[in-house]
DNA sequence: AAAAAAT
């Protein structure tokens, strides 16, 4: 019987030391990291003293590098790569001024002031201005300085706190300004504080199956790497094993990295069900599910594999776990689905980045399908000559198919611009390097499908150009959302013509919320189309990503009744309860 | 209708 910390720190050390080859698979048992890896004595001796003091107890004492938990290969002692490529490690001991700070941190803050924030939901916890209010730990205080993060952006400020207070959240914030450390810290720290508790059920013993402790699922294979790649920083020396799974490349690899233990995996849906039936991984141990662009995730391809996961897996329900949803377009429809998952959340809206000054121009022109090449041309001769010695300022062209895509890239290759494509008929090496491309600028002009819309970080897009306007305005919102980004500024330009007049109305009211220019052409077509304008209609205002929808319509009365009322006759159990398919759909300027 | 996501 293994009954008390001490037996099973001892255990992991033992087999971490290669000596129990032949000892039962890894049991689903929490053992905070800070206990992994030791001898039975040592494990109950306080830690060491921190090098680097800030006031948290013992317990953030200095960690060893180690190797995760569920872990059963043994003798992993090699130290971790340095994520942040040996570069930050003296940068993190010093201490920065602040104008320099915030220039090198590549993020403007000053377009995070006057942001507006809306939260609601019971006993929300207030918010914090800087990273030191928070008792993160010493591991992941290094790490936040090394990233060079001064103080927390917005969603940051009350993302975080809300997490650490053990509340679900469902959050409406762009990405780009700290959104996958706002729920990527609070997991890490409270892995770390083992806050995490012993789920008391037997775990079935699959030979080779591992136990994350939390989940990050994202929609398309390039956010997970991004999502990976941030989050290994963020626990960089902290002793939580990240590890990331997704489709499109070789499984083996991925086992391994998984057997030699995970803390947070990171993955997209279909790999993680892969591994799920073949018991490679268990879900019995997560204590935090967070859902980026979680709208994309429950929309209508994705939510019967995400329903999979969270429902018919072997997940703990959602008042056993806490569950994090971040988008930045949130339609009500979308929210009700989400709300499944969620147990008493909190709703947090954070308004645009820059809703005054507007960091992204938006144009709009109109462009017949025949002359969109030509003007594609027009527009990147142009840009070349303002371009930053001589050279091609990044610029992403979405267009609407795959093959599409692969036409465009071979022209404008013919007529010597340097470019390439991702898309999902692409392999997964070639969308890859294609990004990698991209974003080196040795091919300074990416042509994509909707595969690059959502949530990935390119620096220095300084140009997004709708060679085929989506056919939902939310879909704009999130392509437009991939320049100006970290508070910078950025240009978009639309090509418009008659196949997109059911998108006018939305087109035009987004300009005008965001405060641009908007066409008088433009404007007359909107008001031709937008009788019965349907799903892309917008409302709740330009200055949020969403409105929490327990909040509107009948049951806005406190937001508990929601849920006891079993959708009977207070109301809303007709269409009109969250608008019949448009009404007040939820969307923020941004992801 | 298209795109994405497992092999």
């Amino acid at each position: 019987m293994r009954t008390s910390w001490a037996d099973l720190a001892a255990n992991s050390a033992s087999e971490n030391a290669g000596t129990s080859n032949s000892t039962a698979p890894s049991r689903p048992v929490y053992v905070p990291p800070h206990l992994r890896n030791r001898g039975p004595s040592e494990s109950l001796a306080p830690a060491p003293p921190s090098n680097n003091n800030n006031n948290v107890g013992s317990r953030w004492g200095a960690l060893p590098p180690r190797n995760g938990w569920g872990n059963r290969s043994g003798g992993w002692d090699r130290r971790e790569v340095n994520p942040f490529g040996g570069q930050e490690d003296a940068a993190a001991e010093e201490e920065l001024g602040g104008e320099e700070q915030q220039e090198s941190t590549g993020i403007n803050f000053d377009a995070y002031e006057d942001i507006p924030v809306e939260t609601s939901g019971e006993n929300v916890p207030p918010a914090v201005n800087t990273f030191a209010e928070i008792d993160l730990g010493n591991a992941l205080n290094q790490n936040i300085r090394r990233c060079k993060y001064v103080k927390p952006t917005p969603v940051q400020r009350h993302a975080i706190p809300i997490s650490l207070a053990g509340r679900d959240l469902m959050a409406c914030a762009q990405t780009g300004s700290g959104k996958t450390a706002a729920f990527c810290f609070p997991i890490i720290s409270g892995i770390m504080r083992g806050q995490a508790q012993v789920l008391q059920r037997p775990p079935p013993r699959g030979v080779r199956t591992v136990y994350p402790l939390a989940l990050v699922l994202s929609p398309t294979r390039e956010l997970s790497m991004q999502i990976h790649e941030e989050a290994r920083k963020f626990s960089y020396q902290t002793g939580v094993r990240v590890v990331v799974a997704y489709g499109g490349a070789p499984i083996n690899q991925q086992l391994r990295e998984l057997e030699r233990g995970v803390d947070i995996l990171v993955a997209t849906p279909g790999r993680l069900v892969d591994l799920l039936e073949r018991a490679r991984v268990s879900l019995q141990m997560i204590r935090y599910l967070a859902l980026d662009e979680a709208d994309r995730m429950l929309d209508m391809g994705f939510e019967p594999q995400i329903r999979k996961i969270v429902e018919q897996m072997d997940m703990p329900p959602a008042a056993a776990r806490q569950t994090m949803l971040f988008s930045a377009t949130f339609p009500k429809e979308i929210q009700r689905l989400a709300s499944d998952f969620l147990s008493n959340y909190i709703f947090l809206a954070v308004g645009r980045v820059g809703s005054s000054t507007d960091l992204i121009v938006q144009r709009v022109e109109y462009v017949q399908e025949s002359d969109k090449r030509s003007h594609l041309m027009d527009l990147l001769h142009a840009q070349k000559a303002n371009g930053v010695q001589g050279k091609q300022a990044l610029t992403l062209v979405f267009v609407e198919t795959k093959k599409g895509a692969d036409a465009l890239e071979h022209w404008l290759c013919r007529n010597n611009f340097p470019a390439t494509t991702i898309h999902g008929d692409r392999t997964q090496q070639e969308r890859e390097l294609a990004l990698r491309s991209f974003k080196s600028g040795n091919t300074p002009i990416l042509v994509a499908t909707d595969v690059a819309a959502r949530g990935l970080d390119i620096p220095h897009v300084a140009h997004v150009v709708n060679f085929d306007l989506p056919n939902d305005i939310d879909d704009y919102v999130h392509r437009i959302g991939r320049t100006g980004r970290a508070g910078k500024k950025g240009l978009a330009t639309a090509f418009f013509n008659d196949n997109n007049a059911s998108l006018a109305r939305a087109l035009a009211d987004l300009m005008q919320e965001a405060n641009q220019e908007v066409p008088d052409w433009l404007s007359r077509f909107a008001a031709r189309s937008s009788f019965g304008g349907g799903r892309n209609r917008r409302s709740g205002g330009g200055r949020f990503g969403g409105r929490d929808f327990r909040r509107e319509g009948s049951f806005s009365r406190g937001g508990s009744d929601y849920y006891s009322a079993g959708n009977n006759s207070s109301g809303y159990g007709t269409s009109g309860g969250y608008g019949g398919g448009y009404g007040p759909g939820v969307t923020s300027a941004w992801d």
